[in-house]
DNA sequence: GTTTGTGAACCGTTTCACAGCA
DNA sequence: TGCTGTGAAACGGTTCACAAAC
């Protein structure tokens, strides 16, 4: 059974970007790869890049590396990608609605099942070929199509609401696209997309990089 | 002229979650915070919100807090969102369509005012009242309508290229939305808006709270 | 020669705790 | 009493540096 050790936060972010390289790597039959080369792909030291595989308790052949096929394998246990994930889709505006059409998810390991939205209006349209439900729906749709995880992308104002009814639905997990910090059950986890901080980060750094001459 | 200190990055997310705390305040005419409200809305600690502000040089009173419109445009200012940012979006697919449609921006100090595509069957085609031009177009543009920053909403095998072509015509920083680290001159900001390691971070954190009781 | 695994030093951030002001 | 500002201590993560394995 994995997960035996707690993975810090940093740590789990580069290994995404160390899974996206060694999925690369796999199509192209690359045997192994060095922490170096993983590091150059994340934007992470070579030291670090061993650090974060053994905290995730893998293993590299020393002189030789790590084998692609074996590590990518071990992330994808630790991540907890290799199962299939169900999500259910709250709110059908713009952002909703590029979520439901964004195929890709599929290939990841992730699955919109049913999509919601409280306006009546939009209830009973068709969004990528599903049906938009009513939120009274939305406990007995979790628990039919054991959905783990819910999306919010609804305004901020309604999104604590529809938090709450998602982690009364019984949800696992909640990505929220909705620019307000939610308050949920310590049971449930949260991650938080906001295009508007990011863009407030960016924003930031142009000054910064004016200002001071850039490192690296 | 602002900007004296550098800026912390963890400090510069919480200042953006301040900042929509305080936005909200202003709406309803609340003349002060305190550092604990101001914590509470952004998940920090009060020692936190006080080290954050004294580093962008905003001090409060002790014994009344902060001032909310006083704040508020400190934070904007140190930000550098107090101007308005224009910002050319490249990829006329669901996630550029939704950025495209997204309103919201406009009101938070940004503007896509050109949308591009390197589909030759989607250029001429008009996404949010937009005409799609071509690749061919965005130095010129990007010249013309002082464009500042440019946003990546492509697929990931051309996001370096179309990150290459950015830099070139002269943006100051780039938001990624695809699943690629981008490698740009260091005179150039980047930051990634990244779906999929959001979705990995959720599901690596529904498996910890199972394994191990939550804190706080 | 190449590359791993890891203790030790380092560094930036967070938390604590309390003096000082309203 | 309520709340800020800030040194000092604690924490967690990163980088260094090198012995060991291939």
């Amino acid at each position: 059974m994995p997960g035996r050790t707690r993975v810090p936060r940093p740590t789990v972010d580069r290994l995404s970007l160390y899974l996206r390289e060694l999925e690369r790597l796999e199509t192209q039959d690359r045997g192994t790869v060095s922490s170096r080369q993983l590091g150059t792909a994340a934007g992470a030291a070579e030291a670090q890049v061993r650090k974060d595989l053994g905290i995730i308790g893998h293993a590299g052949q020393a002189g030789i590396g790590y084998s692609v096929p074996l590590l990518a394998e071990a992330i994808r246990q630790v991540i907890g990608v290799h199962r299939q994930w169900r999500a259910a889709l709250v709110g059908a505006g713009n952002v909703g609605r590029a979520l439901a059409a964004y195929r890709r998810f599929r290939e990841e390991g992730f699955e919109i099942v049913a999509v919601f939205d409280e306006d009546e209006a939009v209830v009973g349209r068709t969004v990528a070929g599903m049906e938009v439900l009513p939120m009274s729906d939305l406990a007995g749709t979790v628990k039919r199509e054991s959905v783990g995880i819910g999306i919010i992308a609804v305004p901020p104002d309604s999104a604590q609401q529809v938090a709450d009814a998602l982690v009364d639905a019984g949800v696992q997990g909640i990505l929220n696209f909705a620019p307000r910090r939610l308050r949920v059950a310590d049971r449930v986890a949260t991650v938080d997309v906001d295009f508007r901080s990011a863009l407030e980060r960016l924003v930031l750094e142009i000054s910064q990089r004016k200002a001071s001459p850039a490192r690296r």
